[in-house]
DNA sequence: AGTATGACATAGC
DNA sequence: AGCTATGCCATAC
């Protein structure tokens, strides 16, 4: 398919191990920027066996329906990771922010 | 076919 | 410095 979504799909997929990117970041790579919010209703119809944990707001929080789970699970999934946490509890996109297809 | 909604982002107050 | 309001594009009803 060509629909946005399965791009969506498809560039959250790729993101490497260990490594976070933000909806705008991703909206970027479809060659909208403007379809950050796009790329959240994906995320949220998207396949269990897609790392939408991977995927945060540009603050490096997660979302606050990021699936019945909670974000506290996404969290500890980042964790596991290895990626880094700020004490505000956002990620440290600083180190781990994945720009694009960097594998 | 039109209206409403959304896991964001940016600008303004 | 934090909160409110608006924009933007695609999907769902």
């Amino acid at each position: 398919m060509d629909n946005v979504f399965q791009r969506v799909y498809e560039i959250t997929a790729r993101i490497p191990y260990g490594r976070v990117t933000t909806y705008g970041q991703i909206a970027r790579l479809l060659g909208n920027p403007r379809l950050s919010r796009i790329v959240g209703c994906a995320l949220n119809r998207a396949p269990a066996d897609l790392p939408c944990h991977r995927v945060v707001n540009r603050l490096g929080g997660l979302s606050d329906a990021f699936s019945p789970l909670g974000k506290e699970s996404q969290r500890l999934l980042l964790e596991m990771e290895g990626v880094p946490f700020r004490l505000d509890g956002g990620v440290d996109l600083t180190a781990c922010m994945w720009y694009g297809e960097e594998e």
